[in-house]
DNA sequence: CACGAATGCTTGAAACCTAAACTATTTAGC
DNA sequence: GCTAAATAGTTTAGGTTTCAAGCATTCGTG
């Protein structure tokens, strides 16, 4: 029988004794944790089972996709927030699947340019409709105006976070 | 039935006049997946270079300090929200290091029960005292009523994701 | 032009993580 | 009591991920 990750008891249970000061913040943390946990563990759960992918192969294929100039290995890693050493295996994976070609720059000759082949761009189009609509699912039990502010309110975190990570200051 | 029959639009019409349409709902999810990122990550590093551990590995000492009459396998695997072979090797690294204590359950044989050590509680308490700062840095761009805000709205959002989970409804 | 520094990518080791198959034990129903 | 189903954990195979070390190439500066 397989694993079911859907019955959990939540991160931010007990807590409940506080003597220092910061556990509010450490509560609203844990919160936007388990919410994204909940929501990527649905959509890896879903393609697996809907299209037999991976979450970070339909991620790096919507980078691409975004991006029809292509993209190099690096510019892919940083705008996946993940290291490059990762991003080699993974475009292996999908050059050797015929979804993704890959070209050496003509200018640099150390730098590889990431492109989706015609069936990956067909592939990824399928895979992109559908993933859109899970979302869309996921977050309908939010009204208009809630999501509109919880996406504000997002940005200012994501403001505040930038602000405090290392080498950010100097 | 709606009250004002001329300003309803049902499903179907919505589904047919639009293109696809949720782009509003993956905008959220996508800022959101990028907070929780760039906190983690950031989080990831600061424990290697302070203490030399990983994330998941203070998480499930997290877990235990929670409990202090201990928590079988399984239950660490549903509050993690990760699968219970993972937990097994994580378990067994932490054990081989002293930091936690396995008991077969004496009321099942099956069951095993985790503890933190002596030494596994003193040095999660060194590591969560850091941690705490960490998140009110990372969050201290935010005022408290944003927080506030912020944390009610996750809540939300938690509850809709919840409900769209596949077997969920049942 | 030379050469040290920076950049783009790959490799290797170790940990993490999942899904699925498996063993052992307990529980429920008859 | 017997047996089928459920439960607790482990194992296996394979993908993901990081860090650190290394190679090749390009750039900056003298």
């Amino acid at each position: 029988m397989p694993d079911d990750l859907t019955r959990h008891v939540d991160a931010e249970t007990a807590l409940a004794g506080a003597p220092p000061g910061h556990k509010d913040e450490l509560r609203l943390w844990l919160r936007l944790l388990t919410c994204t946990t909940l929501v990527e563990a649905e959509i890896r759960r879903r393609l697996r089972r809907e299209f037999d992918t991976t979450l970070p192969r339909f991620d790096l294929l919507a980078q691409l996709e975004r991006a029809p100039a292509g993209l190099t290995l690096g510019e892919v890693s940083r705008r996946m927030m993940v290291s490059n050493g990762n991003v080699t295996g993974l475009a292996a994976r999908l050059e050797e699947e015929g979804l993704i070609e890959r070209r050496v720059s003509p200018t640099d000759r150390r730098a590889q340019t990431l492109r989706l082949t015609a069936r990956g761009r067909r592939e990824f189009a399928r895979q992109s409709r559908a993933h859109e609509g899970w979302i869309a699912e996921l977050m309908a039990g939010l009204a208009p105006a809630e999501r509109a502010a919880l996406h504000a309110l997002l940005g200012r975190a994501k403001a505040s976070v930038r602000a405090g990570l290392e080498g950010g200051e100097a």
